[in-house]
RNA sequence: GGCGGCGUGGCCGAGUGGUUUAGGCAAGGGCCUGCAAAGCCCUGUACAGCGGUUCGAUUCCGCUCGCCGCCUCCA
């Protein structure tokens, strides 16, 4: 069984047939450094984590490049109304981005590369495009002639004459089509540039990522994606640019996320109706979000609200508690999570207790990434293995075995979609040590049959957010709720 | 105006031409508990509307209504 994709171009589910056997090279386009990013550009950012980490699961070598762009008007902009660089700008957000994406759970891309380390290649790169008859001068910008190259539209599934006939376009002056678009833009006074044959400037927005995917990952690599809202022009020019100055196939697989909704509108910047990731991270914690940002699709659009993070939060604290449970059960017979767990296409399919979880869990993330699918055969595992703890910790060795090796794929299936589920950070030595105490308390309360007194202390405790729960075993506790 | 997508029970969100339920959250009932909490069991009879195809459609086709995205910087 081949994994499938739902590939833009095409606008159908398609087998993922990788360029090279058991490798998958795949780019994103990472942020534009100018701002904080919103809870929408992380979902795309999770997604794409997500999807690297479920292909390498699937036991593919998985190259993935990422950019910054690290030059554009934006960055000018904010320069000036911070008053600083616009290095100073870039670092700044370079840092924040990294920051908030380790938040919530994703790994670097094995390639981070910079625009403002690839202008020497963006400039071959016009003066290629000059060459073959796809670009031309005018005054000190260079534009790229849509017209002259055949097949312009067919990502975006738009025709020339469909774009020219919108109004939405305005005419520059020196352009020769209304849709051509910057390859290079000439200096103003006071901006950032660089040198080049039509003097100085820098480079247009698309062009950096056609040249470095082309270059770390050669044309016809296997999986370009980002937000839906890239499709045009974003990925439009830049399959153009590659696709006309190299010849061939561009990208074997455009995978693009659905955008986060607010309030029945999509979030983004020049709507104005942003919310930041960072925000987010601090409310509900990096990992409920992430629970919500992989809990709806990758392709569908995801609904921010305080009900859908709530969802996700008391979703997930199912997940704690159950893994929680079920190694108080088994005590040292509890099973540990691996480092890297592997299911190849390869393999003939897993055996023993919990096969049906992974089977499905597998089918469902092959078949286009269908986590709404996958995280129900999540929650199906949970509820049998909740039916047996009772048994387990009553000593049956039968049930013991059973939650064992349930336990032992959840942390599997967990593992792979990253969740850590550990505990709160509140539940430090010195806090376990005053809770255990008025425990203590509490539980000699009990056994005198002092239940008002007891009560008083597990409500006082329930308070604070500690949640208190007795089992046969003597009582237990946790810190509760999102940490406010 | 052009192109694309969607409309599922209180909310979020999968899926399918027919018999057995997606799943989560919330709600109600029960078990367990000193009482709770957690957990388990049960319950809700949902697929925008109108036609058509069909033995049978939520699932296919058409139309209507509503919503969303792109067409301009945007993940």
């Amino acid at each position: 069984m081949a994994i499938r994709v739902y590939e833009s171009r095409r606008r159908d589910v398609v087998e993922l047939e990788p360029r090279d056997e058991g490798r998958i090279s795949m780019y994103a386009c990472g942020p534009t450094v100018y701002n904080l990013i919103h809870v929408g550009n992380a979902r795309t950012i999770v997604w794409y984590d997500q999807v690297r980490r479920y292909l390498e699961y699937r036991g593919y070598d998985v190259t993935y490049v990422m950019n910054y762009t690290d030059v554009d008007d934006k960055i000018i902009e904010r320069a000036k109304i911070e008053g600083i660089p616009p290095e100073g700008v870039t670092s700044k957000y370079t840092q924040a981005f990294e920051d908030d994406m380790s938040a919530l759970g994703t790994k670097p891309a094995s390639l981070i590369v910079r625009a403002t380390d690839h202008i020497g290649d963006m400039v071959v790169a016009i003066q290629g495009l000059i060459d073959k008859g796809l670009a031309y001068k005018a005054e000190g910008d260079v534009w790229y002639e849509v017209e002259n190259f055949d097949g312009y539209g067919k990502l975006s599934g738009r025709s020339l004459d469909d774009m020219r006939s919108g109004d939405r376009i305005e005419p520059s002056p020196g352009k020769k089509h209304p849709v051509d678009f910057a390859l290079w833009k000439s200096a103003k006074e006071g901006e950032p540039s660089w040198p080049s044959p039509w003097g100085p400037g820098r480079p247009g927005w698309h062009i950096e990522c056609s040249v470095m995917s082309t270059r770390y990952l050669g044309m016809g690599f296997d999986i370009h994606g980002g937000g839906r809202d890239l499709i045009f022009p974003h990925h439009e020019n830049e399959l153009a640019q590659a696709e006309g100055l190299n010849g061939g196939e561009f990208v074997r697989y455009w995978v693009h996320a659905g955008l986060v909704q607010m309030e029945s509108e999509k979030m983004s910047k020049s709507l104005g109706n942003v919310v930041l990731a960072r925000d987010v991270i601090e409310q509900y914690g990096g990992e409920t979000c992430r629970y919500w940002m992989l809990a709806s699709s990758l392709r569908s659009q995801a609904v921010f609200s305080d009900d859908t993070l709530d969802d996700a939060d008391r979703s997930l604290e199912r997940w704690r508690t159950f893994l929680e449970a079920a190694g108080h059960a088994l005590a040292e017979e509890a099973p540990a999570a691996s480092s890297s767990y592997r299911r190849p296409l390869s393999d003939p399919g897993p055996e023993g207790t919990g096969a049906e979880f992974i089977s499905r869990f597998l089918s469902s993330m092959d078949d286009d990434f269908n986590s709404a699918k996958a995280f129900a055969a999540i929650h199906d595992l949970v509820r049998e293995g909740n039916r047996l703890i009772e048994g387990a910790q009553r000593g049956d060795e039968g049930e013991r075995k059973s939650l064992a090796g349930l336990l032992e794929v959840f942390l599997e299936l967990t593992s792979v979609l990253n969740f850590r589920l550990e505990s709160k950070p509140e539940d430090s030595k010195l806090v376990g040590g005053l809770v255990e105490y008025l425990l203590e308390l509490r539980e000699s309360a009990r056994s005198e049959r002092a239940f008002e007194r007891a009560d008083e202390i597990r409500e006082r405790l329930t308070e604070l957010g500690v949640a208190i729960e007795d089992t046969p075993a003597g009582p237990r506790w946790r810190v509760s709720g999102t940490g406010q």
